[in-house]
DNA sequence: AACCCCTGTCTGGCTGGCTGCTCATTCTTG
DNA sequence: CAAGAATGAGCAGCCAGCCAGACAGGGGTT
């Protein structure tokens, strides 16, 4: 499943709202005994549930989405993950082999580090800074997550699609001429996978949106002329 | 907010699910400078949005209800804390003060300990374990998490009621003479901020489920009496 | 150039929220 | 201890909003 690879200089789009230091982490991990670094095409699988969970990941560049599948061929998505997550988490629960239970698969093309749990946890051991930038990067991807359960819990879909388009303005937004575009080339599908509703719904909704003159749409990337605005309209 | 007292002998009802060694790490924490061991009563508020976030909370006994409360008066729940969470973790973020923007309640008699953040990055920098223990302790929150969002995007709310359930069952449950009970005394209105619904609906669909022979409800605890048959009842 | 995925739209049907009420239970206070 | 208050539980009818299913057009990818 792993495949290192030298990889073109890291362009880090920057994003603002990230207060946590990748990059020394980055280079630390890289000194890990059987790290790895890790190019991954868009659409490509990174772990497959089932697979044993014994390797850490820091997503350095582009998203990585976590999602369950059904028996019934249903696809939810748990997280998408920004640049400088930390994933793979599972692997460093104490003791016991455990499997993936999760499917995590490249939402745009990635460049990601690796390296197995125990390298990780002897790491931390020897360096207890390791330890804190970790848990800084933890830390912030459970705020990330609650968010995630707060867009959830909006009862009319409506409102959860608005609050998803700014949770995502706040991971993958980048300044444009008029507004913030989320750096993400979204279908409605992989949209209504994420909050629980359907293709057609989100269509409906977002040309809703459109034609409210809230945003715009170019290439499936989705720009918000104004995120407090566009928080003001909830009902 | 923190009001320090001596606390009876902790009696831990001890959850099988549970990996990670509280026990350490709470003697861990009882040692630094500045932490304190807290008893609050049900109902009773931990920390309001706004407050400063400078402490870090750990849950020894009980469980503490994350809250988001907005304008209109609705109230939802990001998260119901089990035994041996970790929360406060805002504070641990690099640098910058910043405040709460949840509102934590006790949702049952709560037992916990808490230090200053600065009080925690010492002792992480002073010995790894600490980092490594806590990186544990986070690592199964932000599983924790998600398996609520897997909850949430559920489309029917019989579904997700049942989801939340058994998400319940395995973050609460205790053996019972007939299957597994809730351990926590829960109140319609409150299942419904937490899956997004509405009191009503809540009554309507546990009465089913109590109909169907699948629980039990007494004195607002939940019997669940098997929780594998529930889990295939899924539409 | 051909294919396929994505987008946009419509109709019908039904789930589930809302309103307004009563009764039961628990908590509080004199 | 008892009475009142507050909260919770249960019921019914109405209606909005969402899902299902189907289909046509279009743009991107290979």
């Amino acid at each position: 499943m792993s495949f290192s690879q030298t990889a073109s200089p890291s362009r880090s789009p920057g994003n603002v709202t990230d207060a946590i230091s990748g990059g020394t982490l980055t280079t630390i991990i890289r000194c890990l005994s059987g790290s790895s670094l890790d190019l991954v095409e868009r659409g490509k699988t990174i772990f497959l549930p089932g697979d044993p969970a014994e390797r850490v990941y820091l997503l350095r560049c582009g998203a990585v989405r976590l999602s369950r599948v059904y028996e019934s061929g249903e696809e939810i998505t748990v997280a998408l993950l920004r640049e400088n997550s930390l994933f793979g988490v599972l692997s460093l629960l104490t003791g016991h082999r455990s499997d993936r239970f999760y499917h995590a698969v490249a939402f745009t093309r990635v460049e990601m580090i690796s390296a197995p749990a125990t390298s990780v946890r002897q790491a931390i051991e020897g360096d207890a800074r390791v330890g804190l930038m970790m848990l800084q990067g933890l830390s912030s991807r459970v705020l990330q997550t609650e968010t995630m359960i707060e867009t959830l819990t909006h009862r009319d879909m409506s409102s959860r699609l608005v609050s998803f388009l700014l949770v995502l303005c706040r991971d993958f937004g980048v300044p444009a001429e008029q507004g913030i575009t989320i750096d993400l080339r979204l279908s409605h599908q992989a949209i209504a996978e994420a909050i629980g509703s359907t293709r057609v719904t989100i269509t409906r909704l977002l040309g809703d949106l459109r034609n409210e003159g809230m945003l715009r749409i170019d290439r499936k990337k989705i720009t918000i002329f104004d995120p407090v605005a566009l928080a003001r309209r909830f009902s």
